[in-house]
DNA sequence: GTTTAGGGTTAG
């Protein structure tokens, strides 16, 4: 039997017998007469042809429908004999135009794939993507590439209507291919940010230019990078809403790194701490953005800090304080870590975008020493001389640009811990603590040696001093005191659970549930039609009633289509409508819910003050003031646990965190003190503030840890003491007047009574 | 069915 091969284009008349007509592939069924049938298609695989006897083959191959999901519409087919051998022959596997025209996991093709794939017997899997080494990229066709970066610079407007990325990547061919992304959202262009990133592009089209390939995005395009350290969580950082990633991209990421890493022509370019910068060198900085102001159309002020302490004298710029974003001061101690960054031209614009508190890297940053000429006020100019200005000078070139880095990422974990060991000298200077607190202290009580309550963990080499003698020393530095409770506040131990924003370090009140149930309520009273977002499926579910009978009713829900193809229905829920309790009750069947509303027909979240996310027991909030909140469908692709942190990324929420905050008034047979328990409020009392939020017996063990400390013990009648680690800093009250603060670090209670049994 | 850019320091 020959084998024909169609040519492209063809009719499907002109080589196909009459008598057969054509079908679809998803049509192909077990209860179909396949007899009279044909197919059309794609060879998207040519297995290899084994020799089973003399003169008899077998060969299996795949056959793909054009134009079609590519995990739904194609068959496997297994050839025998001759004509397994003729096809072997005439055959070749084609793959002219790239494999997939849209992403396997798409929702459109998850959805088909769930309702489909029992009923049907197809290829199993989606065609696997297949990626040109840069060794072998020849010019005119759409390829897929994997790479590691060794230029980049990020998104610059081009004169068309696009964002522009021009990066230059490698691979063990160790070819150098440049590349050029056009997209017009910012989004969709490759998150690079740093050399030796690994980035996987999908349908680039190669290019001939001054004599060498490039490559260009083309239809379909799409873009995933990773960070590039070996022994690094592999996490793609993916530029559009669904990826494909699997366990051979890991592994090509793997292996990619460790190429890499043997590798010494890659230029290296760490960033530096401000402890480390050089005059006149340019580098790149890691940092925090505390304040921003406009010098005038072609300067904008960015102040930064990353925790540690530039060893130059920086420049000063002075700014109106009402041209300020952001706080218009800090306390001396954090001033001095304030490094005043100008960005000209056109990084004014992307100087705009960035929010107070995001983390950035700032790339082909200048240390200029001795500079005097800064436009806009100055202060007294002769005496900034030999003071660094730092400067983003205009234009992109060696990569020159801002870069907002995302919470999660190893560098701003690490930059994150820096800032906080600095935080534990000076975070809580700003008024928010003291205006939470004030009362003043009073007079001391008798020494004793008995045995501590505590344990401080801390490494510090200080020795015990009385409470008189810590208040006669200079301020700041670390502590060790023995000590007794004297008092302590708030006695309402619940007020002493807070929300804290770790992107604006703002703290507040968990709101209580009388004003969540009003936001409830105030939700659920917009009942008109409303449409739900084009990824979510909407059904109705019931509502257990309530232990008081209450009659049971049904509240409309919306699921994410992409989560449900993937098995994972009851792991979140968008719930419409419910009231507090009801939230409260369905969230012992659902790993996650989110409550949702209608507001003008759209569908949308709840005002911010109430919980964004039921766990169980547990509620988490979003920051206002950081959170860009918007309903959207989360993408669980690879992921074990849907979690708050999950949700919240998808949902553009700054996830706030729940932290422990208490006044301790100590006493010794010297003097009183006043300290701060926040910090290590959790080590303290061996329980984590979400815990204490959720559930009685986290609240129980602080509870009985506070009535221990301020209860006479045995025959002595005295409270108990402890040794106890603080820790002195500077903070600037209402007034504008520095005080010094003292907070407990470091000490963990040891002595806790028995637990009570528990059923 | 594709214009933009196609790396290589501002000059404050």
């Amino acid at each position: 039997m020959p084998v024909h091969v169609l040519s492209e284009g063809a009719g499907p008349g002109a080589q196909v017998p009459a008598h057969l007509t054509r079908i679809s592939i998803s049509l192909i069924s077990t209860s179909i007469d396949c007899s009279k049938k044909t197919v059309k298609g794609k060879v998207v695989h040519k297995g290899r042809l084994v020799s089973l006897a003399d003169d008899d083959f077998i060969l299996k191959t795949v056959i793909q429908e054009e134009d079609s999901q590519p995990d739904t519409t194609s068959i496997n087919v297994v050839l025998l004999g001759a004509l397994a051998k003729d096809f072997n022959q005439a055959v070749n596997q084609g793959v002219s135009r790239p494999p997939p025209p849209a992403d396997p996991r798409s929702p459109l093709a998850a959805k088909r794939s769930s309702t489909l794939s029992a009923e049907v017997s197809r290829a199993p899997k989606a065609p696997k993507y297949t990626y040109v080494k840069l060794g072998d990229l020849k010019p005119g066709a759409v390829v897929n590439v994997y790479g590691v970066v060794v230029f980049f610079k990020q998104p610059f407007k081009s004169r068309g209507t696009d964002f522009c990325s021009t990066l230059k990547i490698t691979d063990p061919s160790n070819r150098k291919i440049g590349c050029t992304v056009f997209c017009e959202k910012l989004d969709n262009h490759p998150k690079i940010f740093r050399i030796g990133d690994i980035i996987r592009m999908h349908r680039v089209k190669t290019q001939f230019f001054n004599d060498s390939i490039t490559l260009v995005n083309t239809f379909g395009f799409s873009v995933v990078t990773f960070d590039g350290t070996v022994g690094g969580a592999v996490e793609p950082r993916a530029s559009s809403r669904s990826f494909h990633f699997d366990q051979e991209d890991r592994r090509t990421v793997e292996e990619l790194r460790s190429w890499a890493a043997s590798q010494t022509v890659l230029p290296s370019a760490p960033t530096i701490p401000l402890s480390a910068v050089q005059p006149k060198a340019y580098f790149d900085l890691t940092c925090q953005l505390l304040a921003r102001a406009d010098i005038d159309c072609t300067c904008t002020l960015l102040r930064v800090w990353d925790g540690t302490r530039c060893p130059h004298r920086l420049l000063k710029v002075i700014v109106a304080p009402d041209a300020i974003e952001g706080p218009s001061s800090f306390s001396t101690e954090k001033e001095k870590l304030i490094a005043n960054i100008l960005a000209y031209d056109n990084h004014v614009e992307s100087a705009k975008q960035l929010k107070i508190g995001d983390f950035l890297r700032i790339y082909n940053l200048r240390a200029i020493p001795g500079s005097s000429k800064v436009p806009g006020l100055t202060s007294s100019q002769s005496d900034q001389v030999d003071h660094l200005a730092f400067h983003l000078h205009g234009g992109t070139a060696y990569g020159r640009g801002i870069r907002v880095l995302p919470e999660n990422s190893p560098d701003v974990q690490e930059l994150k811990r820096t800032i906080e060991g600095f935080a534990e000298d000076d975070e809580l200077n700003d008024s928010a603590l003291l205006e939470i607190w004030s009362t003043p202290p009073e007079s001391p009580s008798d020494a004793g040696t008995a045995e501590s309550s505590t344990e401080r963990s801390c490494s510090h080499d200080v020795q015990p001093t009385t409470l008189s003698e810590l208040k006669r020393s200079d301020p700041g530095g670390v502590h060790h005191v023995r000590v007794q409770l004297r008092s302590y506040e708030p006695q309402r131990l619940h007020q002493a659970l807070k929300l804290y924003c770790s992107k604006c370090t703002s703290m507040q009140d968990v709101p209580d549930d009388e004003l969540v149930a009003g936001l409830f309520s105030e939700a659920s009273g917009d009942s008109g039609p409303c449409t739900p977002p084009a990824w979510a499926l909407s059904g109705r579910v019931n509502i257990p009633g309530g232990s008081s009978g209450s009659s049971k009713r049904a509240l409309g829900v919306h699921l994410s289509t992409q989560l449900m193809s993937e098995g994972k229905t009851k792991e979140l829920i968008f719930l419409m409508g419910s009231t507090l309790a009801e939230t409260c009750r369905l969230a012992s069947g659902y790993q996650n819910i989110v409550p949702v509303r209608s507001s003008g027909g759209q569908l949308t979240l709840l005002d911010l003050s109430a919980p964004f996310l039921f766990r169980g027991r547990k509620r988490y909030y979003g920051c206002r003031r950081c959170s860009e909140a918007a309903l959207r469908e989360p993408s669980a692709e690879g992921v074990e646990l849907i979690d708050e942190k999950i949700v919240a990324e998808a949902l553009g929420i700054q996830l706030l965190k729940f932290c422990l905050l208490m006044k301790l008034e100590l006493q010794d047979a010297t003097d009183t003190l006043e300290v701060f328990l926040w910090r290590d409020a959790e080590l303290f009392f061996s329980v984590s503030a979400e815990d204490a939020a959720a559930n009685q017996e986290a609240q129980d063990r602080i509870r009985q840890t506070m009535d221990f400390l301020s209860s006479p013990e045995g025959s002595t009648g005295e409270c108990p003491w402890l040794d106890v680690c603080l820790s002195a800093y500077r903070a600037a009250d209402d007034g504008g007047q520095n005080r010094t603060c003292y907070q407990i670090c470091h000490t963990a209670f040891t002595k806790l009574p028995s637990e009570p049994a528990r059923s």
